[in-house]
DNA sequence: AACCAGGACGTGA
DNA sequence: TCACGTCATGGT
């Protein structure tokens, strides 16, 4: 079974720093992805900046549950729209609006209370990091959401786990396809420099080498580089 | 036209 | 604990 190592080393040489978590406007950076978003970073793990910019990360990890990026971005433009990425903003804005204005992320009215709750949290922070538990106790944020808010709005070294970092490590042997969040993340904390930002790129890279070539019923074997220890083929 | 996307929660067994 | 159903828009 190859090393956590080199297929981080691996994926960074093949698609190259990946710029996460991006935000709506990064100043002075250049778009590297398509799309109207230009708040990719490669190379700068200093973001988030600001506490506006850490909020977004926050609520865009909420936003970002079960549902593609290019619909995050478009109701994060919405809210950014009406000027209303800000947690105060967001308690007063009525929740059928809050809704319209996400709707784009799919979930908008699970996800339009998740938000509210989550900005009530958040103020009561007063800039205080939130401990794991705390974030986990709040209704609507689960070990993803929580990792990626304490990964990538706080450089807190959690490594995340998604359905991508699920499918790509046990169909290359690491863990069964039934293995829990827990048992996951352990064994990448266990295997890997705890390191935030090796964190934050190893995720990003992950997520980009499942797009290209990871689906879900079936491998593009011929142009993935990690072809030669994955056991789907042999499913 | 099904299928799925950078999940989490509620329920009944 | 765990296996399912629910939440919902929009790309491919």
């Amino acid at each position: 079974m190859p090393k956590l190592t080199g297929i981080y080393a691996k994926l960074l040489k093949l698609y190259g720093p990946q710029g996460w978590w991006p935000l709506l406007d990064v100043e002075g950076k250049n778009p590297t992805k398509t799309g109207s978003m230009k708040g990719y970073h490669p190379k700068d793990y200093s973001y988030p900046k600001t506490d506006k910019q850490r909020f977004e990360i926050c609520i865009g990890t909420i936003l970002a549950q079960n549902t593609s990026w290019v619909q995050v971005e478009k109701a994060l433009q919405n809210l950014k729209k009406i000027n209303y990425v800000d947690p105060k903003k967001i308690l007063k804005i009525n929740e059928s609006n809050l809704g319209k204005a996400i709707k784009p992320a799919g979930y908008f009215n699970q996800k339009a209370k998740k938000l509210k709750r989550f900005s009530e949290f958040y103020i009561s922070l007063k800039g205080k990091v939130p401990s794991r538990e705390e974030l986990l106790n709040m209704w609507g944020i689960g070990p993803e959401t929580a990792d990626s808010i304490l990964l990538y709005a706080y450089k807190k070294p959690y490594f995340v786990i998604d359905a991508y970092t699920k499918r790509i490590f046990s169909r290359l042997g690491f863990f069964s396809e039934k293995a829990k969040y827990d048992e996951m993340q352990k064994f990448f904390m266990d295997n890997f420099p705890k390191d935030y930002k090796k964190y934050n790129e190893f995720h990003a890279l992950i997520v980009e080498h499942a797009k290209r070539c990871c689906n879900k019923t079936n491998p593009l074997s011929e142009k993935c580089i990690l072809k030669k220890a994955c056991k789907f083929k042999n499913i």
